[in-house]
DNA sequence: GAGGTCATTGTGAGCGCTAACAATTCCCGC
DNA sequence: GCGGGAATTGTTAGCGCTCACAATGACCTC
């Protein structure tokens, strides 16, 4: 704090003010064992002094290490990607990275090769594609890049290494659900079709639904947004009375635009239609009725994802498999089940 | 493509394939412009041929800048943060600059002060900090840093350059609009205490009363939830008859617990009870009933923030002032008026 | 054709650190 | 009190790039 140059501290200036040489500075912050303790405090003393800090950039250089990890997103402000964004910086800073994030509108082969291009640019040992996109997934495969890449919401089609919530399940589970408390058949509410995970959930949906005998019903779209979950819940609602009983649908927030245009035409969830949603953001217990959802579990795959891709970067063989499967949750509130325990009782997410 | 080292190829290594020096290899990648048109296009098939890429790092020690930004945020799957979040990357790649976060669960002194660490070790050449906790502010003032910080969601309290919405003035807006609307009073569900936001808004709330001739009744208080939101609604449902006609929530989220309690207890809104939220997440327009609420711009947020720091960073006088404020607005729904337009039909935030 | 100017290219010296090796010191047993 | 090995410290050479300056050559003017 007594020194005020113009330029920060180097090593050298500290192994002066010590008397030692800048290669024992070195040792000091490397914590190398072969010191002896006078000198070392010594060092310590100066460091703290001059408030030294090492230059990232020329250690980097001199190891060809920089320690930091990129992340491509999108739709950041949506529950899921933002969980996943959240669990991965933190399994990567207690690995002691640092992550660049790079967060694009749409995911596209030219916006996925900027975003690469700029996180590359930037030095990153690695990075993490939150890819949920078909047509994303398959650019990556092709694009070329000089580090390895983990991808995380691929759903079932990954061709590089991933982590994912097993979406397939989920869908099962949800239909299932439905299936078990009486209904003839369920609807369905899918994703975007170039979504992996909507395919997946549709894939899963229709799995049971054939498993029990029944034809399933032509699948509705949306595009994951409350507006368009209510008007899809305007078409459902002109099908109650002829047959639909029960709506899966693909996420929690369509699931509450389909909740509202119900409660509009006059249909009573659960007691006319039963829905179940997707995600369980922290808002679906207190949606009108709480919504019966499936929990993903973001944080296991955030951490799971950055172990795979450190074990890639540091060129060990990974430790378990190259493309991770997580169990979802079936979470039943009262949109499917009107005697539903009230706020607060049940363990939370 | 075709030569394949296990490093990868230096300048030096372009310099000889294209048969001139590095440094004539540096102009061509800098954009100078005296170099000769056939030297630049051979030097660029090198280039091209090699897959060669400039070492950041090598690039960032001898420029001495990283052209990296770090964040500090908290509660980052929150949709305003993570809104926040989103535009202050894009604002900042438009600059060419790679963004760094560190989200940390609980901002205090000793979580804020490590990820400036981390980030400092990372090279940052500035950080925004996403600090609405009062004792982050005041810490952030007071701990060293070799670098610039923006303070973004520090309310009115920030004594660093900071870029914020006038929560003072979101509140009065939402206050007022109730007491236009004919309530007599207007409760208020405040956000926690040591939230310079709520704090603000709190105080834009007490002021509109006030001015109105109206004694404020005791505000409660919530910790942002759906379920805090919840319990103080199953407690305000107590005062209905007795002059309760109207509620100041302090964000969306909240408000679905209060609206939901205020369901439970067969209080109708708005009929009996009007309530105006804040923030205008996507989800409030399909809440029962759809929210009245208070949009803020977080898209201006990050940008005027980047801009701000970029200014503090290259030395330059910041163009604008360095207590940036940002104007809300009152996006009025049924939850305060029951006739409001449907779905759709309003221009979307 | 000498001298001057400009465009173009090359050379050398760092940027601040780590890694490999060399040099010094210490401590022990005999 | 001296050899030998371990512990400790110093020296040197990069890591791959940019910056400042030097060198070259082309072209022009008088």
């Amino acid at each position: 704090m007594t020194h005020s140059p113009l330029r920060p501290p180097t090593m050298a200036d500290v192994a002066r003010l010590a008397g030692v040489s800048h290669q024992t500075v070195s040792r000091v912050l490397g914590d190398h064992p072969n010191v002896r303790d006078e000198t070392r405090a010594r060092v310590q003393r100066a460091i703290e002094e001059m408030g030294y800090r090492r230059n990232s950039s020329a250690r980097a250089l001199a190891t060809r290490r920089t320690r930091t990890l990129g992340v491509v997103a999108s739709n950041t402000t949506l529950y899921g990607p933002a969980s996943t964004l959240f669990a991965l910086e933190e399994a990567a800073r207690a690995e002691g990275y640092l992550v660049s994030t790079v967060s694009v509108r749409k995911l596209t082969v030219e916006t996925l090769s900027e975003a690469l291009d700029h996180l590359s640019d930037g030095g990153v040992e690695g990075v993490i594609a939150i890819a949920p996109q078909r047509s994303a997934v398959e650019a990556l495969a092709e694009l070329r890049r000089p580090f390895p890449v983990v991808a995380v919401g691929t759903g079932s089609a990954s061709t590089v290494p991933s982590a994912n919530v097993d979406q397939y399940l989920g869908a099962r589970l949800a239909t299932g659900h439905l299936l078990a408390a009486g209904h003839r058949t369920v609807w369905h509410l899918a994703g975007p079709e170039d979504w992996q995970e909507a395919a997946d959930r549709v894939a899963g949906w229709r799995k049971t639904l054939e498993e029990a005998g029944v034809e399933p019903p032509m699948p509705l779209r949306g595009d994951w947004s409350p507006l368009s979950g209510y008007r899809a819940g305007q078409e459902l609602a002109g099908w109650v009375g002829r047959g639909l009983t029960a709506v899966f649908v693909a996420n929690d927030q369509m699931a509450l635009g389909v909740l509202r245009a119900l409660r509009e035409a006059g249909v009573r969830t659960p007691q006319d239609v039963a829905v179940v949603g997707y995600d369980d953001i922290p808002e679906s217990e207190f949606f009108a009725p709480p919504l019966t959802t499936v929990r993903q579990d973001f944080s296991a795959v955030g951490q799971r994802s950055i172990a795979l891709l450190l074990d890639l970067i540091e060129g060990r063989t990974p430790s378990g498999p190259t493309r991770i499967a997580i169990e979802p949750q079936l979470v039943v509130r009262a949109s499917t089940y009107p005697y539903a325990s009230p706020p607060g009782t049940a363990p939370p997410g």
